[in-house]
DNA sequence: CTGAAAGCGCTAACAC
DNA sequence: GTGTTAGCGCTTTCAG
């Protein structure tokens, strides 16, 4: 067996529970047992058992992640690392660990929660909102366990801690660059409306057109997958239009490369005969061909929020509830025409 | 509280031991207390609490990555995440869950390993070589505590597990293709010495220019970071040179990605005037300009083998050592010219 | 086939 | 300040 605290306790000539204070680094115990506790814990290379401590102590120090299922698109974008990095740095920096699990279908996915919260493997959780994971949420809610989700939940947005960007606004603004850039005809490629930062930027982009007056046409408006191969038929179907439209706003840079990929297909000149501006600013969007104009929604900083003030609920059972939100920024690039 | 496994046992009318049979699924127990205790338990929500069983029975089911710290170059590398899908889905499928730490330096890296270790948080670790964590291995080895390695260890090949590639045949293959398609002056780019992977490839490089009587050339080997950064300081360093290289192997996509911006800039022409092999064959070797012929290495697969022996071995003390091979793939796009 | 009881290694009252 | 003593919730001998 490895060596407990009682091994230590015995070396040190003082009781057990002194060397857990020691450990937790209470305030009430004399520098002189704590120099020897510590001695004592060197030389027999003591290292507490967590299991041990977690199940006294009803804390883990860790904070679970439910991942999509490996099987999923999500994998692929790369959103995912980046929101990773993110959440991975700020349970870091105060020193919690992460605890990931799967889930393939819904029901899966609520049974891995249960299995970690029950199972008190983790402090808290931190939902990666693609999908409405209704029942999840109502489940963390019923039992009280610290939560927060990023983007944006689809209920009770008021009681839910979350970090989320300013969807509204940003498609907004991205509209209004194409609006500035003397575009009329501008169409919206965007995920599934189940999904509330479709629905957010859907909204930004419509309250644009409406302030310039610009009628909204619902043949502009579509909703595929966040994939390559949603842009790609996304095109297809605005290119078959009678009238089409000369600029769009894609919400996903992943869903642009598709754009961009079928308008050269078509021998569409981007950004000569379309301008395209997209969102999130991975990587990709610098690479594509031509570099992508879009929206950076900060993803790091979505993720390291989100631990962040999940910790921050963890550790202060009566922290409120808060939404916050990770300012965003349009990054220009080569696929927008220069104004006229 | 939560609900217990005493409480079952209450409702039940049996020992708190026989409803621990019943989790486990002891062939000893009768069908009919099976039924009871089941009923009992879904009566009751019952859900076990892990901590306590991993105390008591010693096991996590849980299996532990050291991550490359937040800050790393490696986080932006498409391979992390399919690695981290491959052994997401190798867990799943034998229900282990994952808890993934980050280390900055090498010293935090061995901390956070001792911690997830001797706490007993995890039950084995998989080891993502990217540097030679050399005290780390010697550590894991003394503690005979289960792990294995993605990537090939520099040291005790034979006594430690680990998932690989045929780097060197890989490479051999690669520059094989390039020498068929007629090409003599073929440099080679790679990352540091320091990684098994770099000195297997750089190896396969050199046997297929000697069986090709073709002489190896000191100024077309080049050490790069895995990086863009990486592949354009190499492409600057060749395109100096007094006899430029006709072709490039490059290891690794993103480095790849590199030298074709670079390229582009100095407008040498892709494929015509400098042919390219790289690897990983990640997303971005198809959409890239020109798209890349890559070697496919099957990173999913690298994780996915890992997590399946590394249960294996944790489920089994005196599983044998094993180095696991997958099968890699030339795949060929557009920035090789035909053999003239 | 099932129950009683002794831990697993730690924390947290409660004493003194 | 420090020791004593119960647990935390589960598994696992050992009996029967």
């Amino acid at each position: 067996m490895a060596v407990t605290i009682k091994d230590v306790a015995r070396l040190a000539n003082v009781a057990p529970s002194t060397v857990s204070r020691v450990i937790a680094n209470s305030p009430r115990i004399s520098e002189e047992t704590k120099r020897k506790v510590k001695k004592a814990m060197e030389e027999l290379r003591y290292h507490p058992n967590l299991n041990a401590r977690s199940l006294a102590s009803q804390s883990t120090q860790t904070i679970g992640i439910v991942m999509p299922s490996s099987g999923d698109a999500v994998f692929q974008n790369p959103f995912f690392p980046s929101v990773l990095q993110g959440i991975s740095e700020g349970a870091r920096e105060k020193n919690y660990a992460l605890h990931m699990t799967t889930g393939k279908l819904e029901k899966e996915t609520l049974e891995a929660v249960i299995h970690m919260v029950q199972g008190k493997r983790v402090d808290g959780l931190i939902l990666l909102n693609s999908k409405v994971e209704d029942k999840v949420i109502s489940y963390l809610r019923k039992m009280d366990f610290p939560f927060v989700i990023i983007g944006k939940p689809s209920k009770h947005v008021e009681e839910i801690t979350h970090v989320d960007n300013d969807n509204v606004r940003a498609m907004r603004e991205a509209t209004e660059y194409l609006i500035d850039h003397g575009h009329r005809d501008i169409a919206f490629i965007g995920g599934s409306l189940e999904l509330m930062v479709t629905v957010d930027r859907l909204h930004g982009y419509k309250q644009a057109l409406k302030n310039a007056n610009i009628p909204i046409k619902n043949e502009y408006i579509l909703h595929e997958e966040f994939r390559r191969e949603g842009g790609q038929e996304a095109v297809s179907e605005l290119m078959a239009l009678a009238q089409r439209p000369t600029s769009l706003v894609v919400v996903d840079d992943f869903m642009a490369l598709g754009v961009l990929s079928t308008l050269n297909e078509l021998g569409i000149k981007v950004p000569e005969e379309i301008s395209v501006v997209s969102f999130n600013n991975v990587l990709l969007a610098e690479l594509s061909n031509p570099p992508l104009t879009s929206v950076d929604i900060n993803i790091f900083g979505l993720g390291y929020q989100a631990s962040k003030s999940l910790i921050q609920k963890i550790e202060n059972n009566n922290e409120p509830t808060k939404r916050i939100i990770i300012s965003h920024k349009l990054v220009e690039r080569l696929s927008c025409s220069e104004p006229s």
